[in-house]
DNA sequence: TTACCTGTAACTATAATAATTACATTCGAT
DNA sequence: ATCGAATGTAATTATTATAGTTACAGGTAA
């Protein structure tokens, strides 16, 4: 199993609209980058709109971001593309038998465990804001 | 998305192995506690059998732990069960526009981040072994 | 030999992802 | 006011992973 590739695709739409600045940039023009269906990125305005980190327009071409970038995180796009529900990173197995000491036990022993792992990664990614992914990625440029 | 719940499963066979020493332990045994199917069962015998966390041999019933519960981490059942691939709990897209800044960037920026954040996650995992779920469930056993 | 167990192949149902087609809606330019 | 181009979104399909199930081969002890 993986994280959906939606998350990548995130953090690609909003980088390319910092630094292609002076580009209109419609949905086409990001399909052609991230090299899928125009509907596919469409979706994903439509969510990091909703999640107010891009202003976008029906029938206008030209996307803007709502914030600077030092302002979004990559974990403010994970929640915004909706990868993984909160606390639901795992998975634990429904209707244990109950009569069983670890049956009747194991789903609030785990639980918390679970989260607390989640959590971690999800710390990670909130200390990453899309000003550093954008500096990176123009830094590489530089370099040839 | 959600990590399969063989992972809960995984830990929920280990420490009935632990928990209910004394009794001989049966994938049909097993399978009522979890409540699933025997083969279900079976299958992730032989997953942690693999890993050097059990000891099942063909016709015998009977299961055993291959170590002791303080040095079985929640890692090692997350890697014997096969859940997340190694570097893989994030995809990024494929096939990028190479034409493209961002495009050609993109996956050399992520990945890097990405495995930061899948790392972070697994060392919580790896710091909570067996013998620790075990006390918790008894520590709740013992209050009723 | 019998009964019970593990080991495993094969098939099915379900759900999520991603891609795609089709079309309604919105807006600016002419 | 209309036309062209864009966004917004419903509906369909292909692919993949999970989980459950049936069936049966092979091992072991009584």
């Amino acid at each position: 199993m993986s994280i959906s590739s939606r998350f990548a695709v995130g953090i690609h739409i909003l980088s390319l609209i910092n630094v292609d600045q002076g580009v209109t940039i419609s949905s086409d023009y990001l399909a052609g980058s991230v090299n899928t269906n125009p509907v596919v990125i469409r979706r994903m305005m439509g969510m990091l709109k909703k999640a107010g980190l891009i202003e976008v327009r029906p029938g206008i071409a030209g996307i803007k971001l709502a914030k600077e970038p030092e302002l979004i995180t990559l974990f403010d796009v994970y929640k915004a593309v909706d990868v993984v529900q909160e606390k639901e990173l795992f998975s634990i197995h429904e209707n244990p038998h109950p009569d069983c000491t670890v049956g009747k036990h194991i789903q609030s022993t785990v639980e918390p465990l679970f989260i607390a792992a989640q959590l971690a990664m999800e710390k990670v990614l909130s200390n990453v804001t899309l000003l550093d992914v954008v500096e990176d990625i123009e830094s590489k440029v530089a370099l040839t």
